[in-house]
Parts: structure tokens; sequence; C-alpha cells
DNA sequence: ATCGCTTATGAAAACGATTTCAAGCGCCTT
DNA sequence: AAGGCGCTTGAAATCGTTTTCATAAGCGAT
């Protein structure tokens, strides 16, 4: 019996066609499935790749079957609660499919972003997802004539692109129309970055549900943040430094709404009895914040596997589509009627 | 002036050569500095690269090199806070080097990290950053031998494998002792899953805080969560409709001190007036929750930067080395001197 | 002017798989 | 019995790089 020769590295291919006796075209074709092969020789080639623990070298394979099973992932921040619940979407959408993800962050920087994008593009990832992007359509329609790309946040629609845009707008809109309903009036709101497209899109569901209400606009109750945290509670105290009179809050997103609730919580305000607040995204951690956030819940674990899924579908050559559930109210515990 | 031929895919390093007029392997010495090159052919083939907007396939070069520029991550849930901020250290740890990560979840599921583990080691990867794995230290040294691996929460130290392990149980221990110093004698504890080795070590802590303050160990005061928001909160209401009596309550993780936080919100308990709590972990989000968690600081992001490192010194045959930040106090606003 | 000796460069092999192409074989048909 | 067909199988080319290896050119020394 011949034994294992005392091979350097991992075995390959060829090691396991001379172990099985064949030829490496025949112990490739068992492993694709590619054409018949008798059952005596496949059986022997199982059993080498058995012994051996033979596994192809997926750069070899990626190499010849221009196909790296690899996508890439485009996110802007690569520990915020808001992406990693699309990842996991996306982790979900790829399972039992044989591709992984190599996800590289753009740090809401249009041109950092291009730049990861190439670099994926030069590690030859079969397609790429693209969150929360900074760079322009034309960018990315560019890339994609490369590999196909799956962007949210934009409508876009081509053979090789394909875009999944909420209504931010009637999403805002939705949250302060619960607030007007509750009988608030006075009501701020912290803003996003000005240059984010989805930031000025809840600015305009803002000033649109108060015009619908015919509700005076204050410049004045609209401070911006930053979507973090820290910018929430300095909003927060700047609208108490200058005086304002409100009773609702309406945050671009939920980590602010967090800061600003911290605030509230050091000026001894009480949520919701003194002040309702409301936030954007519902992250995981909304259902446990103390009270409970009221919130626009933004589909994210859907739109990851959505995503993965059109994008899957792409590289496979089917027609690119996808519709990803609309935003929604979630109704918690941290607004209530005004007095 | 030769045009650039209608290619069909991108352009390879043979294309870059015949527009420059020289071999490949001179495009080759001129994109690795392997070897001197007269000025005008630089220019040249630097040129054609630039017009042809070339960019080297990595599956060819990783398949020639037997290098990916790809190290493996292994977490045990893509979006969990606690591994976020893990990943974001990784990310700096990477930065500039040319390396990009593919990451994977074992699922808190030893079978599933191995099967991981291989998936990743056939996409060759050159190295494996595991965190809180569940396999045995005996199934790391057995990867270990075919690509470096560094791990948290094991002591490993080998020419291809490095653990970092913190003292949870002194963590543990400085928690409950801080709660002691307090005046807290009854103090509850939500440990995490019994079959984790942190959660036990934690454990081990607090069952020492008490026995070096001559407090009595109650059972009844221990609850076993699972580290998540839900288990916390579980746990909490487990305590109240046993009629426990205590003044404090430790829990395992931060996690599932928001959940416990929540349930005595929904009690109408105060914290830290009526009880105190305490978290392990300081997560990113621990800073704004209200109020304000105290907990023990583990150096998450450090572990990332420093873990990937140490990963990418052993990968480039350099001693195996590095040591993170001790466990840490941070003391915010749920604990309070007992009345 | 000739003989080394260094240098720059190209030709060709190699990495580890897949795939085309051709060959060998058995079997059916006439 | 001969020709043809289909089926399994191996040899060789290929993917896009890197890396020997060999060669030719340049140059100083004698």
């Amino acid at each position: 019996m011949a034994d294992v020769p005392h091979s350097s590295g991992p075995s390959t291919l060829m090691d396991v066609a001379r172990q099985a006796g064949v030829s490496p075209s025949t112990v490739s074709r068992i492993l694709n499935g590619t054409a018949k092969v008798s059952d005596d020789k496949r059986l022997a080639v199982l059993a080498a790749i058995d012994k051996m623990k033979f596994a192809p070298n997926q750069m070899a394979q990626g190499l010849k079957k221009g196909r790296s099973m690899t996508i890439g992932i485009v996110v802007q921040d690569i520990s915020s609660p808001f992406f990693d619940e699309t990842l996991r979407g996306v982790d979900d959408g790829l399972k039992g499919t044989g591709y992984a993800s190599v996800i590289v962050s753009g740090h809401w920087n249009a041109e950092e972003e291009a730049d990861r994008m190439r670099l994926l593009l030069a590690r030859k990832v079969d397609g790429i997802i693209l969150l929360s992007g900074r760079m322009s359509d034309q960018a990315v329609l560019g890339f994609s004539s490369q590999r196909p790309i799956v962007s949210t946040g934009r409508a876009l629609q081509t053979r090789s692109a394909l875009g999944f845009k909420l209504d931010n707008e009637s999403g805002a809109c939705m949250a302060v129309h619960h607030l007007i309903e509750l009988g608030h009036r006075r009501i701020a709101f912290i803003s996003g970055p000005a240059n984010n497209i989805d930031a000025t899109e809840r600015l305009a569901g803002y000033t649109r549900a108060l015009r619908e209400a015919n509700i005076e606009l204050d410049q004045d109750l609209i401070v911006e943040g930053n979507y973090h945290e820290a910018s929430g509670m300095l909003a927060m105290n700047r609208l108490f430094d200058t005086h304002q009179q409100f009773t609702a809050v309406f945050a671009a997103n939920d980590l602010s709404a967090y800061g600003a609730r911290l605030a509230l919580y050091r000026k001894g305000i009480r949520v919701p009895d003194d002040i309702s607040l409301v936030g954007f995204d519902d992250l995981p951690g909304s259902s446990y914040t103390t009270p409970p956030l009221t919130t626009i819940r933004q589909p994210l674990y859907d739109i990851g596997r959505i995503a993965t899924q059109a994008l899957l579908r792409i590289i496979n050559g089917e027609e690119a589509r996808g519709e990803v559930p609309p935003l929604e109210l979630i109704v918690r515990e941290t607004t209530r009627r005004v007095r």
C-alpha cells in the first residue's frame, strides 16, 4: 500500500490523482461533477481525497474559473449596529452558497470608498454590495461595468447594477406625524449630516409633516448632528442652551436619539412624561433602551439578505430584482400624549 | 501611437507588457521592485499601467506567491457590539498593510467553528484570528500547523499560535468588590452560559469577591443567562418572582445588564437609587445607557488591533508576541452607596 | 583588441486547478 | 467482420502572475 509521501504543504489535486492512480482531469471531474467517471475510480479518488484531507486551492480555482466565490461588502463603519444588522442579513443570504465576503469600510468618504472598491475589484470579487455609499450613481455605474453591484440608498436598475431605496422622507414624515397626533406642536429635530442624502430626505419628511399639519417651521428647533450618540447629546444641549420650547424631539437616527436621551436624563427631564422622543432605524438595541425607543424601523436585516440574494442572482446571469419591506413606525415607550 | 486593443476583460500584466513593448517579466519587476530596470522602460511601463488602468490579478498573484494577502477572522456573532468593537481594532491593525479580511461566524458552536476554519484555510488565508472560540486548544494547535493563528481567551504560545487571555475572574472580582465597598451585601449575579469559559471564570470572580468579604454565598441570587439582553431581563424577573432580597446586581456582560435594566425600569425600580447595577465588557453603547453603565472594561478595540499586529508578525516570520491592557473598572452612574 | 564580469532583459517554467481535445475501448449495426 | 458511435479517460493548454535561468550588452582591465 502506497503511503502518503511526506508532502510539504497541503495536498494538491495532483497528489490526489497520483494516490488514486488517475489523471488530474479525472479528479477534477469528480470534484465538479463535470463528467461521468467509473465507479471504481470515483471510489479510489474519494478515498484519496479523504485520506489526504485534500481541499481544492481556491486561488487556483479562482484564477482558472474567473470566479473567486467571494463578494465584497462596502460599509461605512465597521462597528456600527446599523451596518452590523445589515451584515447579518448578508451573512444569512450567503449561507450555503459557498460564497464568502470581504468587508471593507469607506468611512463615510467617497474617495476612500472608491479606493476600497478598486481594491475589491483587484481581488476579483464576484460582486459588490455597497451600503450607504457616498459616491455618485455615475461612479457606481462605472464600477458596475467590471462587476455587478447592488447598492442601498439608490434607485438604480441596469443589467449589472441594482439599487434599493427606502422612502426616508415618508418615514420621517410618519415619525413626526405620530408626534403631532399625540398633540405635540413644538417638535425639535436633530438632523443627520447635511451632506448625507438620507439625512436631507429625513429633514424633508420632518418639514413636510409639519406643513401638512399647518405647524409653522421653526428653524431654531432644527439642529444638525452627525448620526453619532455624542452629537445627539450635543444637539440636545444646544436646544436647551438656546432656551427653545418643545415637547418632543425627533432624532434622525437611533444613535443620536440615544445621545439625546442621555442629555435629557442629565437634565432630570423625564421621557416620555416631560418630553417625547422618536428615533429612526430601530437598531437592535432600541428595544432595550430606558425606556424602549419609539422609532421608524428600517428593515436592516432584510436589506442585507435581499441585497445579497439579488447580487447572487445577477452574478448567475439572472435578472436583477428584489424589493425590501417599507419603513414602519414602531411605537414603544418614549412617546406619549402631550399633557 | 498604438491604441488600446478593445480588450474584453480587465487588462493583464501581459497586455501592459505588450503596450510598453517589454516582456512580462520586466513589468513584474517594476511592480514588485524585484530588480533594477532602466528608466526608459520603467516610464513606458508606468505609462502603460496608468493608461490601461492595470491592477494585478490577486488570484494569480496569490497562487504564485502562496500568499493571499487575506486573513480570516472567526467571530461568534456577526452583529454583536462585542465583536464589532474588536473588528474595528482588526480593521485598523490591517490598515495600510495590503491585507484584507474575510469574516466568518462560528455561531458559538465548536463544530461550525472548525468548519469555518477549514473554509478559511481552503481559501488560503495567510493567518486566522479566532475570537472567543469554542473549540479546544488542541484543535487550535492542530489548525495552526497549516496557518498561524491568534486567538483570544486562551493562553497559547507556540511558533505559530498565540493566545491572549484576560483575567476574567479578577475582573468580576473587581466589579463585585466595588459593590461591596459601596456597602452592598446582597448582590445578585446574572451569569453567562455555563458552558462558556469566560462565564465560569466570571462566576468564580463573583464568589471569590464575596468570600473575601466574608459574605455568605446565596445560590438563589445567582441566575444563569446567555449573554443576551432578553436573558438579562428574564433573569431579573426570575429574581423578583422568587422574592429575592438584594440591593445590587452584577451582570456577566453589558448586554444582559441592559436587559436587567429594562426589567428594573418596568418594575419602577430606580437605578442606582434603589438598586445598583454593574456590567462587564464596556460596550460602546454603555456610556449612553440611562443612566450610563458602571462596568468592567475589556479593551476590545486593543485586543483586535494587537491580535492583528501579532498575527502579521507571525506571518512575516517574526516572533509571536503581544500583550493587551488589563481589565479595568469603569465607574459610571448605575452604582451608588447603599442607603 | 580581447577577456572576464556585472547588469538589464527576455524566454520559459511554475503555482494548482479546469477544460479542450484526442485517443482508446467496447458495443451495436449491417 | 468491418465500420461507426458513444463513453470514459488522459495529455496538454490555459488562467495571470512570479521567478528562475540564460543571454546579450556594456564596460573596465590588461
